[in-house]
DNA sequence: GCCATTTTATACTAATTGGTCAAAAACTAC
DNA sequence: GTAGTTTTTGACCAATTAGTATAAAATGGC
């Protein structure tokens, strides 16, 4: 294949593309937005990803592959799957970057924009949403296999997903974690059945 | 004072108003979006409401007087306070209009779509779900009180705003109500305590 | 009836939007 | 080196945006 290469490297470019998107949403993330932080030129942008719908959809699943491979890693090798589960959702009311609470989740945020809006973009984040939820589930069977935990998996997996929705949209009236975890707390007592 | 009369209804245009933005959002709402829905022109919308801005300020306002009026009603007499609250998941999980599922809620919607983009109004959508959580509060200690609840009221209060936030995005995944119920009754045994 | 005041209607504007285009630059294959 | 292909660059465009200006219509006080 001949012809000038790209000069960009399109992991990164990405990354840098669901930034912008995850902090300001679709509709509200200009392409001039996009172009500042990915540091590119318009041409290449259209060249490369096609339009502002396509490149939101690339993004999406870019940020899904990498999430959901490495709560696979987390929860492949683990003995422990309730405490990979616990652990997510600490993170959740606690980040390293605080600045991640007003961002919530980027699926979330996705769906509640993009419901009355864009079909077919919400449908995609829902997907994803679902993923998270059959990663819930995954666990739970995981650990009733090893006898550390009983109870309904779907429904406990779609109790799950509710909270993580939840939390971060509350997340984001309480930013503190001590405003946050006597509730998070609250909630993962279902993990405990024994 | 002189000069001509409106001849509009304020709470007609601010319902219309409302069902508008409680769609699209701020941003993908356009002028002509409401002007089409709440009948009017363009001078008559300016002069009467200010701004776009100032428009959706008066809108959240209206619709969360509304609704905060009928909670407090709901509440009043009532001698089931728990109820109460059931009652008000399960309007949630199952609407008279099943379209309202891909709208969720007002506040949590402009919530997680303005955290980033204008912190005025985000933290107006704020104060009104903490309201709704003081609801929440209002009613657990009420049922303490009949000594038909036991519980720490301000953890379960803010548990339940979470819950709320999630299944108004939950909701959008599985917008039937049999595919909710379950993990809703599992949210809500916590209001079981006795 | 007349004047002051307000609402209504519509034309207009300046800025921003997503997206296109054509030419230059950089590369591969031969 | 040259032909052919792709990427980069930046100017360009048509549509849409929130908001303004101006004039006509409607109203009330006197």
């Amino acid at each position: 294949m001949a012809g000038r290469h790209r000069t960009f490297e399109e992991a990164i470019v990405l990354k840098k593309a669901s930034e912008v998107f995850w902090a300001k949403g679709y509709e509200s993330t200009t392409t001039e937005d996009l172009l500042k932080a990915m540091h590119l030129n318009k041409g290449s942008l259209y060249n490369a990803f096609g339009n502002k719908k396509s490149l939101f959809q690339q993004v999406v699943n870019f940020h899904a592959t990498n999430l959901f491979l490495d709560l696979d890693q987390r929860i492949k090798g683990s003995v422990h799957p309730i405490q990979v589960i616990k652990e997510l959702f600490r993170e959740v009311c606690d980040p390293e970057d605080p600045a991640m609470h007003e961002k919530g989740c980027f699926f979330g945020n996705a769906v509640s924009e993009l419901a009355s809006i864009d079909k077919e973009l919400e449908r995609m984040a829902v997907e994803k949403l679902r993923t998270l939820e059959s990663f819930f589930e995954k666990a739970l069977e995981q650990a009733k296999d090893l006898n550390q935990w009983s109870g309904d998996t779907k429904t406990t997996a779609r109790y799950l997903i509710t909270i993580w929705n939840g939390v971060n949209v509350t997340r984001r009236m309480y930013p503190r974690r001590s405003d946050l975890e006597p509730s998070l707390r609250m909630s993962l007592q279902v993990l405990d059945n024994k």
